[in-house]
DNA sequence: CAGAATTTGTGCCGATTATCACAAATGCCT
DNA sequence: AGGCATTTGTGATAATCGGCACAAATTCTG
């Protein structure tokens, strides 16, 4: 009966989800040291930058091969473009919207997924009154152009800001016609099938657990 | 040289962050079982509902109490009481937007935060053209009645959607008069001091994080 | 060029976190 | 009432994660 909760599927078994996670952030800070003309970085500088001990970092790092230099440091230049590979921030990405209500266009109006490597190609809804409008530069579709759309484009990202009722529907289309990793803004935590990655954005619960430390 | 991040201080130091973090998911299952009419649950229901173990789900509350009976369950009208009360829940906190541009009025005209005990009060920006502006139901005040307001109205909790460049500096005025909860809509995870809580939401670090398993 | 100063990569260990497994308590059924 | 089925709370254990500390490599300094 129980159903034992099945841990989401590692893709490189060996490296554990954290520190994938934390590789974006050094690859944001590692961008503006590039902008700034920086050449070279220590795991000491980058600690104190990122708030995390040096030590940290150099594990992370070591997951993937060995970026720096003994007495010298990592180059900025080049771990930016090693991380930026092994994260598959190399190419562009293409990401569609599904649900344009008052949050999804804020999402499609949001200027900063773009200088990251994210275009969002398309933007899906089922009222009627939503869909053939332009909102930023994408006209939004009609849910039932979902699956047609996802197939022929190859989306393998999306965007899910429907309402609540609906999330877990939406996010079984998306899984079925080949979306593999979902950003979903909705407040719930929708299942999802082995080796579809889930990021839940809910600042409702971030502010529900901070709470706790002001009473 | 080095100066060794500190962790954040713990309120109540026995029980670790994570719980508290975990305690608003159940409170929202909760809340929705509740509506539902369900009278009691047991820890193996709440984790499939969840997808994490029964084990932990005991665990967890047992950090806080015993609220349970065995061969039983949890009554859900209790135990939704009893979280409620140890987050804070139990009462509204008022909450003011700093920075309203795009994000910022996306984030004013959301309509999820009220229903759960959030009161959006005050709204800051220092842009000219914006202040006086009318949004949802909030007037836009300029940045210099900040720490007037902050403090006449002894706001606690702060959601800070300013341009990347200026959110050290925003938040480091908020902690000044006296916030202790910052949810951070900046591409940027600032500093802030022993005692104040923060919570960054992300979500190009989400999508970036899972380009990783797309390659 | 020799010695001092840095800094990486990593084996090892300690801390934290999750899970197991079971005694004790309760409810249900006949 | 008695036996069976459930389910909690928790001590013990396992898995994960973070950090120390040091050899090896490199740079710097005089």
């Amino acid at each position: 009966m129980a159903g034992k909760p099945v841990p989401q599927r590692q893709h490189r078994p060996e490296v554990p989800e954290v520190v994938v996670t934390r590789l974006p952030q050094y690859v944001r800070i590692l961008g503006r040291l590039e902008q700034e003309g920086s050449e070279v970085v220590s795991s000491q500088q980058l600690g104190e930058m990122l708030q995390v001990t040096p030590a940290q970092i150099r594990k992370d790092l070591s997951y993937f091969g060995r970026f720096g230099k003994q007495g010298r440091g990592y180059s900025v230049r080049h771990l930016l473009e090693q991380l930026r590979e092994i994260l598959g921030l190399d190419t562009h990405w293409d990401v569609a919207v599904v649900g344009v209500g008052r949050l999804g266009r804020a999402i499609i109006s949001y200027p900063g997924f773009t200088p990251d490597g994210f275009r969002l190609i398309a933007a899906f809804d089922a009222n009627p009154e939503v869909i053939g409008l332009q909102v930023g530069d994408l006209t939004v579709d009609s849910m039932e152009r979902l699956e047609e759309l996802f197939r022929i484009k190859r989306i393998r990202i999306a965007i899910v800001a429907v309402p609540v009722t609906h999330t877990q529907a939406v996010v079984d289309r998306l899984i079925e016609c080949g979306v593999r990793a979902i950003l979903n803004y909705t407040p719930t935590s929708p299942q999802v099938s082995k080796g579809v990655k889930l990021r839940n954005i809910d600042p409702v619960l971030s502010l529900q657990s901070m709470t706790y430390y002001l009473t």
